[in-house]
DNA sequence: TTCCAATTGAGAACAGAAGTCAAATCAACC
DNA sequence: GGTTGATTTGACTTCTGTTCTCAATTGGAA
């Protein structure tokens, strides 16, 4: 998939969102939109608020924390809480399937992975304990390659 | 382990934790452990304050969130940050291994379990990325059995 | 017992996130 | 195109879990 059908398939599912519930499309949302989606990183409110200060200074952190509420609900971005205290949100796209991640303790740099049969395994244990799972979270906390060979071990 | 030898296995890694440090005994502390100690289940702060307001109504919230910062360093405790917001401590016994978590989305029960084959995936992944783990978070969330079968889906 | 650093409880401070509200904006309708 | 009314915005306040501050108290080595 094209990064343009990308933003395509993305612009749809929030249009269909918005129709559902009865709410409108604004300038805003359009530029956090685009912005986010460009951006396929895991960053927070605040990182996206700071990226987008420069050419649009006047767009809010309220209507950030909004938008990514939405964009979350309409199954476009997904909340990750790392062990650094606050929320990231990652862009879940059209194609994606489920991934678990790799955390650097030392640069905060994030890595993703899937793992087919980890998640059988989980499937296992949950039926073990007579659980049904509808999702999980997996994270692996280290120093990534640089800062293992640079001796870093803090952010 | 009997029960006695647990709590005298704690004060002894706790007493050697305060010695190291230089720090000091006090009776709050000791009646906050205690109380850690024999609820093996996963507490917050203040669910600790609630447990113990009322056999002693003079401990402060912060005298707790002291404490359970000495015992997580101490090693005796490890904080939990499931998806409910607030940071839970579990007790980490002196012959316990390390585990992962179910979570109950809807009743909020958590059960612990261990899965080496799993672990041992985890360490070829983190192989394949170049990363050195020095810790993982493994969490399970869906309904627990007596919630599934009554239907209950929320918190 | 004395003495001083460590500890306490209460409340203030903090940070990320969410709520409030008047002004601005969107989009359906004429 | 203009009117209209609900939605959205940004600035601000509020909320919540956690940490800090500080004067008063306590622990324990000498």
């Amino acid at each position: 998939m094209s990064p343009h059908d990308v933003q395509e398939a993305v612009r749809q599912t929030y249009q269909a969102y918005l129709t559902r519930h009865g709410l409108k499309s604004t300038v805003q949302r359009e530029i956090i939109i685009k912005r986010f989606v460009k951006s396929r990183g895991h960053l927070s409110a605040d990182e996206l608020y700071a990226a987008l200060r420069e050419e649009h200074p006047s767009i809010g952190l309220a209507t950030i924390y909004r938008t990514l509420k939405i964009l979350t609900e309409a199954g476009i971005a997904r909340e990750q809480r790392f062990n650094d205290g606050f929320t990231r949100y990652e862009f879940n796209g059209p194609d994606d399937r489920h991934h678990d991640h790799l955390v650097c303790t030392a640069c905060g740099r994030v890595e993703e992975f899937e793992n087919r049969e980890i998640e059988r395994l989980q499937e296992e244990v949950a039926n073990i304990h007579g659980f049904a799972i509808n999702d999980h979270k997996l994270e692996l906390y280290g120093l990534c390659p640089d800062c293992a060979r640079s001796g870093r071990n803090v952010g």
